[in-house]
DNA sequence: GGACCTTTGAAGCCC
DNA sequence: GGGCTTCAAAGGTCC
């Protein structure tokens, strides 16, 4: 078979019983699907299964009420003759297919920590008398201060005060550097005699450094500096700052700066995505995004391998540029972000492959078998196939198959489940879709190598513990014969 | 307004 | 180390 072979992409979508059979004059590459979605999950294995039997489909139904419709998408484009498998692919540039990370804020968000250990006020401006620092201690004691000794009228410095309650100062001082009420700044910048009752000097020296960085709102608990009513401080957030420790660490939390959010780099299928979305959406009638993403997983499975190593070398590409431009970076820091919103009960999402699970055990590791057969392994729910479950049933002496009526009593339990029998029928559609299209065409038949155990090689059926090893990009095809034998 | 859906891959977490 | 979970993009749909 010649590589130019086109592959035709399929979407196929279970319709409501209600819903009249599509025409079959629907010329390709229009792809319709239900007009209203249906909340149920497919079933992991329906996707796999289109995806690993879909060629030469024309567009059919079974018998029955349950209408499976299949489309025929030549989603990889044959005009004018030629066939275009690349032409999918733009190659305008790798720049353009790079994957524009999310640009973060330019100005480094610099914790308020951080200021104080790596930037101390004095190293900062070292024009400013040992750092405001040093006048810290002094404001929640006594508002009044204005930085110099009453008597001597000498610059107070941090030394000075190093013995007055040190570290709920040392604690409150490394909220922000914005925490320093401009009054308390302006001590350093007035003359002795000022004082600092006359509010505060905006932007009192050309290089103040936390001039832009001072706002109100960095007073939470309302500091009485700059407003002429001294004591008030607790007024705002009488709770919340009391002097205490605990208050201040409540301050603390409440001031912890938030990390900018990192996107993760994009992986070569969403690379992928990007890059094709605009085709399928050009050649399809395709609305649901949802719908655009199972053609283009279609259309990634059926990527030749050498145009998916561009794809993988892209991606890794972008994590070496994100790396560089994030070190800290984890994907850890955006864990959570969703989570936070399910724990708060505002998420309705079930968790994935939970209906697969039941006591940590595949409830469907028997029906998989049961329903495919050993010999068919490949249309196993994804789940079965991870888990790999399903072949200690032949060690025990299964035949691979069974019907329903061939159900051991935890089997039977099972069944009842309507949600199960749900899933079951819905397999049993693709079973019967999966026929009609083995027996219409049989499908890539001959690049599928088969193992002697009845495991399909072709990589669109590599076993589970095989799909997630790549081979290095940089090695050829022929350099990773354990890759695709 | 925000979650969901849907895909694959990467990475983190847990046992 | 295997298995599971989460997130990345996208945009229509639904609550």
């Amino acid at each position: 078979m010649s590589s130019t072979v086109v592959p035709k992409l399929t979407i196929i979508t279970k319709r409501e019983r209600s819903i009249s059979p599509i025409p079959e004059s629907i010329s390709p590459p229009q792809i319709e699907t239900s007009p209203k979605r249906t909340r149920r999950r497919h079933s992991s294995s329906a996707t796999s299964t289109s995806a690993s039997t879909i060629s030469h489909t024309n567009t059919s139904t079974t018998d029955g009420g349950d209408e499976v419709k299949i489309f025929t998408s030549s989603a990889v484009s044959e005009t004018n003759g030629q066939t275009t498998d690349d032409d999918d692919i733009d190659v305008d540039g790798i720049d353009d297919r790079l994957s524009p990370v999310v640009v973060e804020p330019t100005s480094p968000v610099k914790t308020a920590t951080d200021t104080l250990n790596s930037d101390t006020p004095s190293s900062i401006h070292p024009s400013f008398p040992n750092g405001y620092g040093g006048f810290f201690p002094y404001f929640p004691m006594f508002p009044y201060f204005n930085g110099y000794h009453p008597s001597s009228q000498m610059p107070l410095t941090s030394t000075s005060n190093s013995n007055t309650n040190q570290p709920h100062f040392d604690k409150l001082r490394s909220i922000s550097p914005g925490i320093y009420p401009p009054s308390m700044h302006m001590g350093l910048l007035t003359s002795p005699t000022r004082g600092n009752m006359g509010g505060p000097i905006l932007n009192p020296h050309p290089n103040f450094p936390y001039t832009q960085q001072w706002r109100p709102n960095l007073f939470p608990f309302g500091l009485p500096f700059g407003n002429g009513s001294p004591g008030n401080h607790n007024l705002q957030h009488p709770n919340l700052f009391d002097g205490t420790e605990r208050s201040v660490n409540a301050i603390l939390d409440n001031q912890k700066p938030r990390k900018p959010h990192i996107k993760k780099p994009l992986n070569a299928f969403m690379l992928f995505m990007k890059e094709q979305r605009p085709h399928v959406i050009a050649e399809c009638v395709l609305k649901e995004s949802s719908q655009i993403n199972k053609v283009l997983g279609q259309k990634w499975k059926q990527l030749p391998r050498s145009e998916q190593d561009k794809y993988y070398e892209m991606a890794k590409e972008e994590r070496i540029r994100h790396m560089k431009e994030h070190p800290g970076w984890s994907a850890r820091d955006n864990y959570g972000i969703r989570k936070k919103r399910t724990q708060s009960g505002l998420s309705h999402k079930k968790p994935r492959e939970k209906l697969d699970t039941e006591n940590g055990d595949c409830v469907n590791q028997k029906k998989c078998r049961a329903r495919f057969g050993l010999e068919q392994q490949g249309q196993w729910c994804k789940h079965c196939k991870r888990k790999k479950k399903c072949t200690r049933f032949t060690e025990e002496g299964g035949d691979g198959f069974s019907g329903s009526g061939n159900l051991t009593g935890a089997e039977s339990s099972l069944d009842e489940d309507d949600d199960l029998n749900d899933r079951s029928r819905d397999s049993n559609e693709e079973n019967r879709l999966n026929l009609t299209l083995t027996n219409n065409h049989n499908v890539h038949s001959s690049r599928i190598e088969r193992s002697p155990q009845g495991h399909s090689h072709h990589p669109q059926h590599r076993p589970h513990h095989l799909e997630n090893i790549r081979p290095p990009p940089h090695l050829t095809l022929l350099q990773q014969p354990q890759f695709f034998h």
